[in-house]
RNA sequence: CGCGAGGUAGAGCAGCUCGGAAGCUCGCCGGGCUCAUAACCCGGAGGUCACAGGUUCAAAUCCUGUCCUCGCAA
């Protein structure tokens, strides 16, 4: 079939190659307008447009999609295809053609921006991807598939993506075809089970370590990328991205002498980064200080001057 | 020219204000001690102080330029 893609950033760049590279003929990619990153305020295009002139496809990048709906009409394809495109599609646009989406979550839950980061961050052990009828509805279109897929303790925002993406490639193929020869079949999402996941925002990756020592490692995984778990002490923000729960007898030593202090009291400072918490101990593996490089713990305790012994409140 | 911080031994840092013998913590190598070590003691190797100019009797340190890295903001 003849797809037009619309996508920005990392998953929708693994869906799109995943469609070049299969029978079905991408005419299009749209994606958002360039933007001012980085050191300097320059002008940065998203890369995904990259890996569409490298493949000689045609990228569309517009602010608004709603004053081009003509030029959408004019467009020589049979269906649209969204994943993780960024804006909401008007109306208008999707009356001209079918078109699918590519959802990193099992949906009805976790409708949203930020399917992926929130599963890890409510420690969910079974995430997966759906696909369905894109709609004006935030991610509230008719199922077409939908598969399983299971969170290793071990992975992170940046393990799990790609991994997604696969799977989401993989089902989005199977629903073109049957698309095509038209076998493909709906099913109504459950609105009653739906839940919602907004935008993250910077104050959202402060670490409470009032909670278990086991939720805080979880939002270090669900927020590496953005916008990066973080704690403050003596002034300084600490951000840490890469963390476990430690468990083992050194630690739980160290525990006991520090019975008496609250928690957010750091435990050890030799060559293990060990954090008193609301439950459990919190150790961090990898971390940075502000202008620093991102540091392995020993390597970071080696040359950080504390100014405190307690992260502030 | 968005704002800011930095480049010193394999790693992480101090020293720069106020120029005068290259330091700290770890790692590494060798030896010692211990029932034991994520402990301790002794010794050792390892640096063109990012690069290029300038000032000076003398520059890691002061001045100018270049390259690279990182934080913030978007």
């Amino acid at each position: 079939m003849k797809v037009l893609f619309f996508g920005t950033p990392l998953f929708a760049e693994i869906v799109l190659e995943g469609l070049l590279n299969s029978k079905h003929q991408v005419v299009g990619v749209v994606c958002q307008s360039d933007k001012p990153a980085g050191r300097g305020n320059k002008m940065v295009s998203p890369h995904i447009t990259q890996i569409a002139k490298a493949n000689n496809v045609p990228v569309f990048q517009f602010e608004k999609l709603l004053p081009h709906i003509e030029d959408f009409k004019n467009i020589d394809c049979d269906i649209f295809v969204t994943a993780s495109y960024g804006k909401i599609l008007p109306k208008s646009l999707l009356d001209i053609k079918l078109c699918i989406n590519v959802h990193p979550s099992l949906l009805p839950k976790y409708r949203g921006a930020t399917p992926i980061q929130n599963a890890i961050l409510n420690g969910d052990v079974v995430t997966g991807v759906t696909v369905m009828k894109t709609e004006v509805g935030m991610d509230d279109g008719d199922i077409f598939l939908q598969e399983k897929f299971n969170i290793s303790p071990e992975d992170d925002y940046t393990s799990l993506l790609p991994k997604l993406a696969d799977l989401g490639t993989k089902l989005l193929l199977e629903t073109l075809d049957k698309i095509e020869n038209g076998t493909a079949k709906r099913t109504p999402q459950n609105a009653q089970d739906a839940t919602f996941v907004k935008l993250l925002k910077k104050e959202d990756g402060l670490l409470d370590f009032s909670l278990s020592a086991e939720s805080l490692v979880n939002k270090v995984r669900a927020f590496v990328e953005f916008p990066v778990a973080c704690f403050k002490i003596g002034g300084e923000i600490i951000k840490v991205y890469k963390a476990k729960v430690a468990t083992d007898d050194f630690a739980k030593q160290k525990l006991a002498e520090f019975e008496k202090n609250n928690f957010g009291t750091i435990l050890c400072t030799k060559k293990r980064f060990l954090i008193k918490t609301g439950g459990g101990i919190f150790e961090i593996l990898k971390c940075q200080a502000p202008n620093g490089k991102i540091l392995d713990a020993a390597a970071f305790l080696n040359g950080y001057h504390f100014k405190s012994m307690a992260v502030d409140k």
